[in-house]
DNA sequence: TGCTAAAATGAAACCAGTTTCATAGGGTGC
DNA sequence: GCACCCTATGAAACTGGTTTCATTTTAGCA
């Protein structure tokens, strides 16, 4: 072979080499260098001239390398001499080259990117209403960006476009399944997911035989304490505010939580129950109004989520009744607008950063069939103003 | 060529063509179905057995026709007939055939996705907890489903972590720029995107000479509906809450609207300003208490933002003052907390919906060379409770 | 210095589609 | 009956990397 060109100057020609087999090109393809041959198929794009991108062939003899030693170098594969990765490198910065990934994709089946798909209910639309799920978002983002994965997204509008072929054509290499409403629907679409061996886990409550995929906060637990807290404070007629359908098993466990602190301390259940499947500040403004008429006076009220605690203290006010003087007030989240509500919201904290880094790791775990260690995230109790505790 | 099978039962095994080329494999590559061979290559992968995925050959052959027929029925090409067609997509069902996307972007030039690219403030992450960016997020989802595109999102960390080359690296055919602060630090990078022909659009105030690329709010115009209307019902000491800095220029552009209403009526302009480059809740409480010892009486709050305002109402009760009575208090965005504060807030609309569909029609007429039309959203004033006006 | 194992490299196959180009077949006009 | 065109199709080139496999270099050691 002709002894490489170190440096080749920009616009320079060199002769093709003979073919030596005619029915096939070389790989490289003619085009033995980026730069654009004056003239010829340049279209003028929207701006300037539309140049070919360089290829790892162009990087290849600009370092004198073959084109297969390009690619480990660049990928800091272990059989590449450090002078050649140094060369390669420095080529690749001087022709701006940057890897077709879909090229690396289809040669190496995988994608190094992540699929988000947002569930929600199509009428209430609550996964874009409330911010946990937003500090979610934020927090899945960050992890699989962390971990040199990219992020698609895709929010599921109705249960008929049903995006989970994002794996099925090698979009993605796993999916994240993440919302609020219409669980049960969902849940069994995604358990099925299985079966085509599709990588998947899905924020919220585990279901039977399917143990790594589902991984949620200890509601139960977190409930409890919430609960607790309000006990030990003094307050006896506690009312639980929320929806327990099947819709959302995450209300259910919180109302057990809340069921079982008010057991232990011999206390009545309160239900402030509604049943609207949506949990928006309007909701909960609602169903404390209608509760304040029918159940005789309460001193707390325990919000399975922020947004309706909020809604609650705005209804209070709205009845004159003192947050939390009057009625205590604690909800579950800790959304990034509970302490600036007034009161601050006394609140159980999930911790979404967390989150996001287990349903990262444990969907790599999935992907490259190492086990699952853990799929359950600790809560805790923030107390502020609202429960009168601080 | 042997008759083409119609319908082929699953299992059956046809015996192999004879290859008359030696040297290179047919392009079927050997497996002419994509059923498992027993006993072959066949691991055992985290669950059952991992079959290999149908390809278009394998389409081809169960539907009787060549791999380019089926790659062009698959994509509703004009060059085929409706008999042809279907029974292409009877194979592709029977085998629940997807293509691979890596494979049609490599040699398609083509990827069919969107990236978001949300930069922020690495200290405050503003990006993350005002809503409206959200609300922004989930309609920019929504209009790049509904043409069709995928969207990766990605969250700009930090200045250095620039990810423009989501478009250079052929991952996504365009970018959409969205978020709070740090924007003279963005502009600069975005707007040297155009020099590399990168297809791009940017949610913010527009840039000279680079026309197509920034779309927004009219922001004058919509804080000067706002002010006026606070004008109208009799307000005369009006205070501005916000950061003029160049951090955010849509606020800028809110302050002018601010200062030239209060022109109109001769009344004069009383800022609210503050050095923090964050614009929450919290620091809206805290600048209203500043405000309220340093300026004399208000009877009005013009918000740059409803975070701010929310917590100038927020900060108003602290101090006793009744919202409206006292002081009218009117914001920007339209977030969906605001119908539910206490008072329900005024404020002036961005329609976000219409914004989403603008960003992503505008960059996808970027990407395939037509002209564009518009670039600005026309804003409404919200009329609620809090300006004291309903 | 010679022998052997390991490291580094190059050539070519390969991934799974799209696109180009050549061609067969059917209908129409004259 | 023949030239012509248009539709439908197949064969093969092509996209730009990664991976396999064979070969060359280098290093270590006796």
């Amino acid at each position: 072979m002709v002894d490489p060109l170190r440096v080749l100057p920009p616009g320079t020609i060199r002769p093709d080499l003979m073919d030596p087999e005619p029915r096939r090109a070389l790989r490289g393809r003619g085009t033995d260098c980026y730069h654009p041959r004056p003239g010829e198929h340049q279209e003028a794009g929207s701006k300037g001239m539309r140049v070919k991108r360089p290829t790892s062939f162009d990087i290849a003899e600009l370092a004198g390398v073959s084109q297969s030693t390009v690619s480990r170098a660049l990928r800091n594969d272990a059989m590449v001499s450090e002078d050649t990765r140094q060369r390669v490198a420095q080529a690749a910065r001087l022709l701006n080259y940057k890897v077709d990934v879909n090229a690396r994709n289809l040669r190496s089946q995988k994608t190094n990117t992540l699929a988000l798909l947002l569930y929600e209910d199509p009428v209430t639309s609550q996964s874009l209403i409330n911010p946990f799920f937003l500090s979610m978002l934020s927090s899945i983002t960050k992890a699989s960006a962390r971990r040199g994965y990219d992020l698609l997204i895709s929010f599921q509008q109705s249960s008929d476009d049903w995006s989970a072929d994002y794996a099925a054509s090698k979009r993605a290499d796993g999916l994240i399944f993440l919302g609020y409403g219409d669980y049960l629907r969902y849940v069994d679409k995604i358990s099925r997911l299985d079966e085509v061996s599709t990588a998947f886990v899905t924020w919220g409550p585990v279901v039977p035989g399917q143990p790594g995929h589902f991984i949620g906060s200890d509601n139960i637990q977190g409930a409890r304490e919430g609960v607790r807290h309000l006990i030990a404070r003094g307050r006896k007629r506690i009312a639980f505010l929320g929806d327990i359908s099947e819709h959302c098993p995450e209300f259910r466990d919180r109302y057990t939580g809340y069921v079982e602190a008010l057991g232990e301390a011999g206390l009545p259940v309160i239900e402030a129950l509604y049943a609207d499947a949506a949990a928006s500040e309007e909701v909960g403004h609602q169903a404390i109004l209608n509760l304040i008429g029918r159940e005789g006076p309460i001193d707390a009220v325990f919000g399975a989520c922020d947004l309706l605690a909020i809604g609650a203290m705005n209804g209070l006010r709205e009845r004159s009744l003192r947050v939390p003087e009057d009625v205590a007030v604690v909800g579950f989240d800790d959304i990034v607008a509970a302490p600036f509500t007034s009161p601050p919201l006394t609140t159980i904290r999930q911790d979404t950063a967390a989150a996001g880094e287990l349903l990262v790791e444990n969907l790599l775990r999935l992907i490259d069939g190492r086990p699952i260690e853990t799929t359950q995230i600790t809560t805790s109790l923030v107390v502020r103003g609202s429960c009168g505790g601080a």
